[in-house]
Parts: structure tokens; sequence; C-alpha cells
DNA sequence: CGTTCTATTGACTCGATTCAAACTAAGTGG
DNA sequence: CCACTTAGTTTGAATCGAGTCAATAGAACG
């Protein structure tokens, strides 16, 4: 149940294989089973009958932990299987030599390459944000299980379309905002999905990144980014300490972001979710 | 099969709806019959079957012209059935009160809304770039066809995972190049994604944009686009007259942009593209 | 308790926007 | 056919957001 013997360590820019040395802070097991992070989500964005729901807790999910910025499913392999996050964050992402650009954060309950069931070729990352826990469902059932259950294959389906939705927002947030805004809008987006799946204490995230990661997925150097954080704070907007970042002011963070939830398309809004955003 | 007697026309950033007074530069029908365009391009990516492309020859699909800068579907309505772009550019972007950000762009093949099949409120416009041909299937017939042919539906599927697999790298380039490098990754795109549909004649592309339009897709000010432009130019990598672009050194071209045609997924590159591209 | 990340600060440079204005090309109406 | 209008392209100068380089301060970990 342990991590690979060896890691992708991150190191100034450069990537190393080092054996590892660190002990893995092993995060809280999710409640109850794996499936039932899938099934939380997917009650999100669509309808999930029991049947439905027994075929997915049949799905046989390997569940495999991860530390801090390992690789989990790397750019150009062919995957066999696809990735359920069950605990932490996970990003994907596109290395080049020296430039690392963060593409989007998947929460509890994503499925962060469900695209591999039809393009195996990965055109991109998977790494941990902070330690994490994954569940790996093999193709081959999953492909079996979406032939048996139509309803299973057309809420898969949604969940890669809902992906590409959050892609084009992220591209209209990086086309035209300026930094702060852009920071903002990470926020506001990532507060929400979380909310959707009850997965936000006290107004606030509990994300394991550094600001150097922050900086990589708004298109921005780490430097900028920590003054677009201290902007933020400055404004209170957010109190932003370390990997803990509370929203103080909702209304205002939406404003700067110019931030609206349609893109998430969310069927319904959970309690806690209301009680921050104010949405229904 | 003239297209409406109103329409959108932008002006200097407002959209104002006015009467049509020009008349309609009806370009030429594509060649053959509509669902031909969509089998060529089914057939870049994946395989498709005798019996495929007969469930497809028989889909009911109703041709519609469009002029130049109209919108043909319409940011926050629900959509009842998909376009698929015949004949010229259609354009997906976001449209805020001020700002326009143009999020992909669509050639002759494409079915740039197959995500309304399951997310039926568009979070974003379909709009022409010049004057264009769309065919506009039902989503009922449509989802018939899918459920009785599977393997329709996979690749339909497909589609939508390189549509997000374009706005992934549309991410990376709007992230982290600069200027020159973003609008060379849009040509090397192009090119690939005309040529792979064998729509590329003579080196070079024939895009009715505007430098606007390249300005708005890339996150950057038209009057900045120009100077790219003629960096472009300047440095001997392509030839940009008006609406008619001709790549004269693509290696090099491909180098300013760091493009790779991996996310494009294709399964065969045409003689055309070969040629040009030196891909195989 | 030192090593290694991570966060922070300052000064300088550069890419990109803004504002203003001129110039070209194309379409319209008299 | 020419004058007029309008969209689109091009140029210049001033300004601003963001990157770069360099260096320090704080926090986490073994």
């Amino acid at each position: 149940m342990l991590g690979p013997d060896r890691f992708m360590w991150r190191n100034s820019g450069h990537i190393l294989s080092i054996p590892r040395l660190r002990s893995l802070r092993v995060p809280d097991m999710p409640s109850g089973l794996p499936s039932s992070r899938l099934i939380t989500r997917l009650r999100c964005v669509t309808d999930v009958s029991e049947e439905t729901e027994r075929v997915i807790t049949r799905l046989p999910i390997s569940v495999r932990n991860y530390a801090s910025s390992e690789v989990i499913v790397e750019q150009g392999t062919k995957a066999s299987c696809c990735c359920l996050v069950l605990d932490g964050f996970v990003a994907r992402e596109k290395t080049n030599t020296s430039d690392r650009q963060i593409i989007s954060f998947y929460v509890p309950g994503d499925i962060p390459d469900a695209n591999t069931l039809h393009l195996s070729k990965m055109d991109h990352s998977l790494t941990s944000i902070g330690s994490v826990v994954v569940g790996f469902i093999p193709h081959e059932p999953l492909h079996a299980a979406l032939s048996q259950c139509p309803e299973l294959l057309h809420a898969l389906w949604r969940e890669t379309l809902i992906d590409a939705a959050i892609l084009r927002q992220w591209v209209v947030n990086l086309g035209q905002q300026e930094g702060v805004a852009r920071v903002a809008h990470v926020l506001c987006e990532l507060t929400v999905r979380l909310g959707a799946v009850g997965l936000l204490r006290n107004d606030s995230l509990s994300i394991p990144w550094t600001q150097a990661d922050v900086a990589h997925a708004t298109g921005m150097t780490a430097i900028h980014a920590n003054r677009v954080i201290q902007d933020l704070r400055l404004r209170g907007l957010v109190e932003w300490g370390g990997k803990h970042v509370k929203i103080i002011r909702w209304e205002q963070l939406v404003q700067v972001a110019s931030f609206s939830a349609d893109y998430l398309h969310l069927k319904r809004i959970s309690p806690v979710l209301q009680h921050i955003t104010g949405l229904s």
C-alpha cells in the first residue's frame, strides 16, 4: 500500500530521480469505500441510479499512496487504467526542459485521466500536490461496465466534458485576466469544486501547494505569485498562510476574479457551499 | 438556405443586433454529402467501419450558411442539436462586456459543440470567422445513432477528448509562451489540422480572420498582434497578407512555437501534410 | 543544528497595453 | 465613377504589469 521505491523529485526546475528517503505522511483514508468518492462526485453533476451505484461499487479499485511531488502518470506513456482521486490534490501538467505548466487541479472524486479510455497515450503528466491517495481502475473492467451500463457511460462522458469546460474557462482566465484576477479565479474554482463534494471546512481550503505551484498554474513567476498573494492578503480578501487559504470576502474575490460557477455545470449546490457562496 | 434576417455584428468591442443589409457571399458547397466531411475527419483519428459510415450518412443534417462574424450558437442558450462545420472557420468564444476571448478554432469536419450532447447549456458561443457553411444534426437522432452504434459513440467521445487535448495545449501556450510563440503555435496547429482533412493548398492557410481575431485568440491586443505578425514576417517564417497566410519555413516556425503535433492524436498524416511538415 | 525548501524584498529590464493618430482597402450611395 | 464611410492595418510614445537577478529571512526536516 506504500508508494514506489523511487520517485521523481523536483528541485529548482530540474527533475531528478532519487531514492525515497523521507517517511511517507500517510493521509487519512477517505471515509467508506473508494467508490463512494466517485459516486459523491457524479451526484454533483448528474443523476445516479442505484443500479449504476452498484455497478460502480463492483469496480475493482486498487488504492495507492503518493508523497508530495511524485509523478502518478507520466507524459508519453500509455495508460491501461484510470486513476480516481480519493484524498489530496492532483495536478495535470506539461513540463518542458525548463518550463512547467499546471493545466488543471483535481480534487477527491475526480478522474483526471478519464480521457485515457479513448486516448491511451498521455499528452501530459499527473503529479501529486502534497500527499495523495489514488484509486486505480483498470480499463478493461471499466469498459465492460460502461457497455453494460449506459448511465455510467454518459456520466463519465459528462465528466470529461466538464473537465473540458474547466479548461475553456482556464483559457479565458489566462488569456485575458491579469495576475491578481487569475489567482483569485483559481481560488474561487477550487472553493466551489471542493464545496460541491463536501470538502470545505470553515470557509477555507487546505491545499498543500507552494507559491511556485500557484505560479505554474497561473502562468507567472513564483516571485510574482508571491506579490499577487500579498496583494490579495492586503485587500483583505483571503488569509493565506502556508498551505492554508481562508476565504474572507467571497463576493469581492468573485468580483476580482470575474468568476461565475456556470461552467462547472453543477446540478446541485451542497448546503456548505450555499452558505459560503450564497449560490443556490 | 440563407442565413437569418438579423445577425450579431461586432463593432469596436460592442455587440449590436442590426438588420442584415449586405448581400451574403455564399461560399462554395463542400464537395459531396455533408456527412463526408465528418467521415473524413473521423478517419484522421480513428477507424470507421462501413457500417458506421452508413449510420453517419443516414443522419439528418440541415445545412445553413452564415456571413462573417455571426453568432451560430449563443452562450447561455440550450442546444438541441450539434453543429458540424462543413466549410469555413468557426470560433468558440466567451465574451464579457468588454473582453472577447477566442477559446479555439474549428475547421471543416469538426463538431464544435459535441459537448452539448451531455451539457446542453452552452457556456460559450460559436461564431463564424468569415463566411461559413454549417450542418445541424438534431440531438435525438444523433443519440439514437450513438446507442445503436458503439463505434460511432466512441469516435465522437474521442473527438470531444481531442478537443480537450487541444485546450490543454492552448493553456500551456497561453500560460508560458510569449507573443511570437503563441501566434506561431496557432499557425502550426491550424496547418496540421487543415492538412489532416486535406484542406491545405500550396503550403498556405486561407483564413478570413482579422488581426483582432488573432489577438483575441492569443490573449493580446490587436496592436500587439500586428507587431508580432510583422516580427514573423521579418524573420521570414511566413508571408501574411490579409486573410492569406503562407508558411515559408515550417521547421523554424515549429521551433519558435515549441510545437509538437502529439496532442492532436492523429492516427494518420495525409500525404500533403507529410510533404509540408515532414511528419509521418 | 545545519541543510534544504519556501517565502519575501529590492532594483532593473522587458514585453505588452494604452492612447492617439495616420494610412490602406473595400463597400456604398449619389 | 467619385466621394464618403467604415473596417482593418500600421506607427509612435508613454506607461504598466511581469520577469529577471540577487540576496535575505523564515520554516521544515533529518
